[in-house]
DNA sequence: CGCGTTTTTACAAAGTTTTTACAACTCCAC
DNA sequence: GTGGAGTTGTAAAAACTTTGTAAAAACGCG
C-alpha cells in the first residue's frame, strides 16, 4: 500500500483500497478491475498520482502533459478531469479533489480530508 | 498448455485451447490442423506469442521484425495483423487485440478479462 | 519470366482529443 | 445577503489521429 519508489525517487507502483498503479506497465486496476485509459487520461492520471496528496497546479499539468505555457487558453484539461472522474465512478470525487483557483490533487483514500476552516461558524459561535 | 522456456528464457513453445506454437520447428496449429505462415506472417505472430498477454508497442514490432526505425511511415505492420487475424478465423480478435495508439497484444485463450494488482515488474523491451 | 510474398497507396472506419457554448459554482466586494 | 467577475463542470460537436481494408504495385527467388 502507499508509494513505492526507485533509487532515483521515481513512483514505481502506487496503491491503495481501492486503486493500484503499476507504473512500468502502465496497468491501473479500481476494486481489481483494470481500467482502460486512454493516452492522456493515463498520463494526467499518472502525474496526479505521482503527487498523491499534494495540489498539482493547472499550470503544471498543462506543461507536463500538454506541454502547453500557462498562456494557452484551453479546456481540454478539465474535460480530461471528468472523464477520468467518470471512470473512477463512485470515488470520483473523494480521489480527485478541485482545488478552486489553483489546481487539482488526488487523495489516497485514508488519507484525512482537507477542510476549509470555517471562520464564519467559528466568529458567530 | 502455457508457455515452455528453456534456460535462456527463450519460449520454446505455447499452447491453448487452439493454437499451439513449436517455436524450433516454426510449426503452428490451429484446431489442430497446421497453419501455413509466410515468413514475416510467422515472425509477426511468433514474436506476439512470445510475450503472450502483454502489450507489444508497434516499435518493438517494426524493430524487430522489420528492423524498421520508429520514424519510418509503413502500413505493412496492420496489413500483416488483417493476414494474420483471416487466418485465425474466428479467433481473431480475441487472439489479437489492438492497443490503440500504443500497439498489439496477444491474448491465451484463457486469460482473464481483468488483471489483478501486478507485483512482479517484468519489463519487456 | 512467373508466381507467391511483401509493401505501398488510398480511402474508410474507429477511436481520441480539443474546442465550443453554456451552466453551475466559488470567492470577494459591497 | 447580493451581484458580478472569474473559474470549473458538462454535453455535444468538430478536429484530429490511428487503425482497418481492398487493391495495385513492387519485390525476389525458383
Amino acid at each position: 500500500m502507499g508509494q513505492l519508489r526507485d533509487d532515483t525517487n521515481q513512483t514505481l507502483a502506487y496503491g491503495d483500497e481501492h486503486i493500484s498503479f503499476d507504473f512500468n506497465q502502465q496497468v491501473v486496476t479500481l476494486d481489481g478491475r483494470r481500467m482502460t485509459l486512454t493516452r492522456k487520461e493515463y498520463d494526467l492520471l499518472a502525474l496526479l498520482v505521482q503527487h498523491a496528496g499534494q495540489i498539482v497546479p493547472r499550470d503544471a499539468l498543462l506543461l507536463q502533459v500538454w506541454g502547453y505555457s500557462p498562456a494557452i487558453r484551453t479546456r481540454t484539461l478539465d474535460v480530461h478531469v471528468r472523464r477520468l472522474r467518470k471512470k473512477l465512478g463512485a470515488y470520483a470525487d473523494r480521489y480527485i479533489e478541485t482545488i478552486f483557483g489553483i489546481g487539482y490533487r488526488f487523495q489516497p483514500f485514508h488519507a484525512p480530508r482537507y477542510f476549509r476552516p470555517i471562520e464564519t461558524l467559528a466568529i458567530s459561535a
